[in-house]
DNA sequence: ATGGCCGGTGGAACCGGA
């Protein structure tokens, strides 16, 4: 089965472009993030036409998370465990149900930028980049939760995290971003040190594969991007693990997001 | 060296994104 994530930057906006693209490559699983859409406006039957079943975490304006499944779901929980005033929503899990189940978490880390620096120069864990690292221990915990079943699961979508220098075009201009920060690449690491595989470097290694270029500076023209859509698979769905590609082609094409899917094709 | 874009909201400019 093909599992994609996709940052479509508003799914009403996006509709065309996303409708072709799933028309294209049919993917089984799909995992959305920035929704921007409360779940009453989500287009749920569209999808279900498709032969999709719908899981939709979302709030007004901003962020919102998705599940499309030609599978059925089960057990769907909206936001993660860990802070119940945090009223982002940016965290969906269900199980999808097929000869094996599987649990899909769907994730938007949160961006985190801008950071404050104090006199010396170091990054002070305030405000967004406050908010970022406490989502980020949060997500651990969750994992580590998760691993204790010994079961096939993944967490994919949108980490925020451009975990190497080799996964910017320029990761000298991203040293004092919180994408790119000690602390940030250390919590992303902390997660990969539970045991869970980084889907996409373990089959290709090249550097060059971004997953987001700016609609400014005319990035996407020069290739100035980076990878910051990742899945993460456990010990039992790693082993399913045949495939994980990059859609790059489709920021060039009418109404693009500024990200591209990933997906992974698993032997289940 | 610098700025260059989008979508959503709401019905003009702003916010948030990365």
């Amino acid at each position: 089965m093909k599992i994609a994530s996709y940052n479509i930057a508003g799914i009403k906006a996006r509709m065309p472009a996303l409708t072709a693209w799933l028309e294209d490559t049919n993917p089984d699983v799909v995992i959305l993030q920035e929704v921007k859409s409360v779940d009453e406006n989500f287009p749920r039957e569209h999808f279900e036409n498709m032969g999709y079943n719908v899981a939709a975490h979302g709030q007004k304006s901003f962020n919102g998370v998705a599940i499309l499944s030609k599978f059925p779901l089960e057990d769907v929980m909206c936001g993660l465990p860990g802070d119940d005033t945090d009223e982002q929503a940016r965290y969906i899990e269900a199980t999808i149900i097929n000869e094996q189940a599987i649990r899909i978490c769907g994730l938007y880390l949160p961006n985190g930028n801008p950071v404050d620096f104090d006199a010396d120069g170091a990054p002070i864990h305030e405000g967004k980049y406050g908010y970022k690292l406490a989502w980020m221990a949060r997500l651990l915990a969750r994992a580590e939760e998760l691993m204790t079943r010994e079961e096939p699961f993944l967490m994919a979508g949108d980490y925020n995290i451009i975990p190497q220098p080799d996964d910017a075009a320029r990761p000298e201009a991203w040293t004092k971003d919180a994408l790119f920060l000690p602390d940030s690449r250390n919590a992303f690491r902390k997660l990969v040190n539970l045991g869970l595989t980084e889907a996409f470097r373990t089959r290709n290694p090249a550097p060059e594969q971004y997953t987001f270029w700016d609609f400014q500076r005319g990035a996407w023209q020069r290739n100035d991007g980076i990878r910051i859509d990742h899945f993460l698979l456990s010990p039992e769905c790693a082993d399913l693990l045949t495939d994980c590609q990059i859609d790059k082609e489709i920021r060039g094409r009418e109404k693009p997001s500024d990200h591209v899917p990933i997906w992974v094709q698993l032997a289940a």
